[in-house]
DNA sequence: CGCTTTGTTGACGGGGTTCAACCGCAGTGG
DNA sequence: CCACTGCGGTTGAACCCCGTCAACAAAGCG
């Protein structure tokens, strides 16, 4: 059944501790992720009117920002670090339905209770509105409901293009997957896409694939032992033949 | 692999025959599926300019409403039928990402090709905007913009619990969670959602819970032997312990 | 140091896929 | 009317991939 014991507890929901006016040093005209996050939808001049409402919060690694079932007060935008996006079955089975990234948005659901726990793997600052004021600023400014709009349906197509890997393809297919998506994201902030970090542990990319630990580690070294990516330690790898990842995760859109 | 040829041509993507003024008899007014429907955020006076930009389209059984990668020129509404969302991989195996049934919404997506093509498993009929129409409306009522987030929200949990679905469930709980569904979708309708009817075939079902036919089979032949439900023919189920699926189904959100 | 966690690898077994046969049904055409 | 065919669904038997169980190395941490 695939259920891992985990030792030590889960994070507690600590009490979010918003921190009022953002971004002290620059503001969200600095705002290091401005240009992949929703904000880019509204004129630089509309800044100001942002930052009245936006407030900061740290996330330390292993620590839980939301908490399924929780009611909803705030959506966020990752600034910086890496969170994961799960949920338990009763009996232990645990899912990871996604990975947050910096510029990524928390906060796509009509359910006035959060839907899946989500827990820092590093350390990790979000920007903060409360989902009142994201309401009002959506009233105020329809180029954000837009934008949102456009962001949830990027968001649906990634998330049906994960069912036809869960559905249908082969592990070290969804695993060839997954290093690409990685990249991508990687090059999305710029960074160089041909060396990735996976700052999750392989407990996490096993619950994302529909794996277990076990196969996830054998792919691994199966893409290894062809030559397609090197791995220098766990957490680094490096895409040596992205054409055959590619070959691999053919038509995953 | 799973791949299964099918003997028959898939059917051609008709050249789309949209009929301008739909619902002739009674215009959005009385339309059938109106409180399903997205239209429901717009007041009945508003009927009027709805229908200025509606038409009608018309998809027999088997037949395509939409080919994958074709540019994206309308979004649509279903108005009675059922139609299946799949895609291809180059070496044939299928997914299938969903069923379409009366009130849904087809044209979540800011791709301008779609990522799905669109089947008709039933004759279909669907209520047709155009994608510029669209944007007008929008623009011109915020709160049809605002509903189509909404759905597209609930779409993304909906999708997101088939990820839960695919990558930690069993065949039998999986199947339980989509019978529970559909009729979770008979209700929505008015129906009895005591007997569920299953339009798609098994092959179908199969695709959408990255099965074979077989295990579906099997897995049906389980839950019958268990007196979980009853089966009149193969597409007209009984749920005649709806809790013991729910059992099984249990925290899928 | 002990202890835990993470990652990797090996051996084994089971569940689901694969392969195959069969039935019922609907066309189809002699 | 009845063979013939194709298709959808069900069931059985065999195989094999991946999950399970186990052991071990390396790293982090008190």
């Amino acid at each position: 059944m695939n259920i891992r014991v985990l030792n030590r507890p889960i994070g507690q929901a600590s009490r979010l501790r918003v921190v009022q006016n953002h971004c002290d040093a620059h503001g969200c005209t600095g705002c290091l992720v401005r240009h992949l996050a929703i904000c880019s939808a509204l004129p630089a001049e509309e800044a100001a009117a942002l930052e009245q409402h936006a407030g900061d919060v740290v996330v330390p690694a292993g620590q839980v920002l939301a908490r399924e079932g929780d009611t909803r007060r705030y959506v966020f935008t990752v600034t910086s670090g890496s969170l994961r996006r799960i949920r338990f079955l009763p009996d232990g089975r645990r899912l990871v339905a996604g990975f947050l990234m910096p510029g990524d948005f928390i906060g796509f659901s009509g359910a006035t209770r959060y839907r899946h726990s989500i827990e820092a793997i590093e350390d990790s600052v979000l920007c903060a509105f409360s989902s009142q004021d994201m309401r009002e600023l959506c009233d105020r400014y329809p180029e954000l409901e837009r934008e949102l709009l456009e962001r949830a349906c990027v968001e649906l197509d990634n998330t049906r293009n994960n069912l036809m890997s869960l559905a249908r393809m082969t592990p070290v297919e969804r695993l060839a997957g997954f290093l690409l998506d990685m990249a991508a994201r990687r090059k999305r902030q710029g960074l160089d896409e041909a060396s990735v970090a996976l700052p999750m542990t392989r407990a996490d990319i096993a619950d994302y694939l529909g794996l277990t630990v076990e196969t996830v580690s054998r792919c691994f070294t199966k893409l290894r032992s062809q030559g397609a990516i090197a791995t220098d330690d766990p957490q680094h790898v490096r895409l040596l033949q992205p054409e055959a990842l590619e070959a691999l995760a053919e038509a995953r859109g």
